[in-house]
DNA sequence: TTTTAACCGAGACGGTACGTCACGTCTTGTG
DNA sequence: CACAAGACGTGACGTACCGTCTCGGTTAAAA
């Protein structure tokens, strides 16, 4: 262990880390170099190497940065159709940045750090953790579902239709919220 | 329209297609380079360059022929749910090839050609408008479905989650066609 | 031999040694291509490969059509001074397009056609055996060298001096033939 | 002017000119590619291309070091003809590189480089400004020119001659070199 | 008149070099 | 030590040119 020496500057991580954002939302994974992460963060490559090993990294790092730390806790709209419209809305809201390029950023890097594919398992799973069996159970107690049903996963659903429609170029609105609630997940619960 | 001049030699596109088909395959869209590509077709950098603008389109055509041409016409199993098995085998292997290495490419390429955006469309269209309506009013036949029944696209569902299920690193196996079919694309149609 | 077929157009190699000169003038032998040259004189490729090995056997050929074919009778000014002066411009004349450019390719051309390296004594072959004896005979008639002097070959001297001069981007104006006539042919003389 | 940044590595230009030497000697202008010196000179095209614009240039400055940075002081042997001689076997020498493949080269760069279209001063200027005056000076020391006498540059005639001699595929020999002095620069001192 | 064979323009082909750019490593001076 | 700056080796990118080839079409001598 070092004891000696002048410690790491940690303000440079976050400064890194916003460029990198920045830069995939901008030009996308494959159009951004390091340097220019260097440059817009006004850090040298040699601080990027010696905390990250490679730029995939360094972008899954931030790709991961994005997921909130903590899923607030799911408000209880009074209905499950709420409920439902209320969490597409927050997973459409911390989707927001993952237009195509970030997601291009995010399939490339997925190759290269293994642990990051399991990020999109963190986008979903605290969320089903606190949320699915939250909703759930509020459901149930409403009587709206029946105390023996067991629904699919239903955030892996939510998450991957909409990660289909905006692969496809297709924005996450209002539109597309009502018709995953009304046509998919709610039929889904009963 | 240009009327002299030695004629393309279209056996080049093919072999060209298929060298980048086996490459992205086997080292990712990253790891493989054009010079590569010229290299296992037999051809010139000259002659990719003349018919594609550039890597990412050359993938990306190369990922489209992957594709059925013509799907077949779905068989009746007797049952909506046999019938929904049968349809959900068969896009998992018409997704054979789109393990993670291909869908980066596919991801990377999608950028630089917004038409392949609609790849994933074509992955279910033809599908959808030959197959669900046939199962559809199969099942209605059969009294499986109600007359007055309108599921949403259950191929865009499908081929979603399955998407969602490779990309985290995840096998398209029978357990998960089981799981796809009885938990979610059957329920959905009640 | 042939005896059949349709025979060569000749009037393609005018246009084609036309459109090469010209090029090499204005870009240079490394700056113009085969394509360029086919453009131009409105020829293809093919029949530029059907007439010429290569670039540089074309390029020497079209340099050499250069060179006038019949120098004409060197005149008689009636003094050795001017009789030089006369031939000096003539030679000036004769090498007007040998610019740089020009030299450059004719420099490299050389290279790949020994033949092309007796251009340079072309230049000034015929004009030694059929000037610098008409002209050294006229002066000795006159008296105005010894019977028995016997000068180098002064259209060597002249052209290689002309050559460097040209070489080193200074024109080949009549300040320079005075100074080449007077400090160094005519010297030469006595 | 960077005050930060590692160094350039002064080392590395050495390598590449000597390779850039090197291999015009052995296969011409033409005949190397950029990626042919970087390999001998264990260097990387980006480093040669930080420093230098092309090809060219980069020949040219090559080229360029082939020049004795300080002629010697032209030795007195006695005589003027003993004098020319050495000044004659001296530039010999030192164009001794300049066979019809490094000319090529020089002629191709000279069009890129017009600052090199000064080489063919330099190979001569130092000479002539501490040669000639001393060999001239000490002539007419000795009598053997009129100190009135107001000869041409002797070293540009010696130069302009040899290089035209050698563009011929002539070599620079001792026949040439006693014709040169005996035939050509002699007979101009008197 | 028909055949025949070489010519012509256009332009695709395999190759090879160009000059650019990014990656990840390294080597400086400064704090 | 960390840090900014920036040079380094490596290697892919996309472009341009070379010299060859294959087209459809033209042209004149031979049959």
């Amino acid at each position: 262990m070092h004891v000696v020496g002048r410690p790491r500057d940690e303000s440079r991580e976050k400064a890194i880390l916003d460029a990198a954002i920045g830069l995939v939302a901008e030009v996308g994974y494959d159009g951004m170099s390091v340097e220019a992460i260097a440059g817009r963060a006004g850090a040298s490559k040699a601080t990027i190497y010696r905390r990250w090993p490679g730029k995939a990294q360094l972008v899954a790092d931030a790709i991961r940065r994005l997921q909130p730390e903590a899923a607030p806790e799911p408000e209880d709209t009074g209905s499950l159709r709420g409920d439902l419209l209320a969490l597409t809305r927050f997973m459409f809201e911390s989707m927001g940045g993952l237009d195509g390029g970030l997601l291009c950023g995010l399939a490339v890097a997925v190759r290269s750090d293994p642990e990051l594919g399991r990020l999109l398992d963190t986008i979903k799973r605290d969320a089903r953790d606190r949320a699915q069996s939250l909703i759930v159970s509020r459901a149930k107690a409403r009587e709206e579902m029946e105390r023996t049903a067991d629904p699919p996963d239903l955030i892996d659903v939510a998450a991957a239709l909409s990660l289909f429609h905006v692969l496809g170029g297709k924005p996450l609105d209002e539109d597309f919220a009502i018709y995953l609630v009304d046509k998919v997940l709610l039929p889904l619960t009963r």
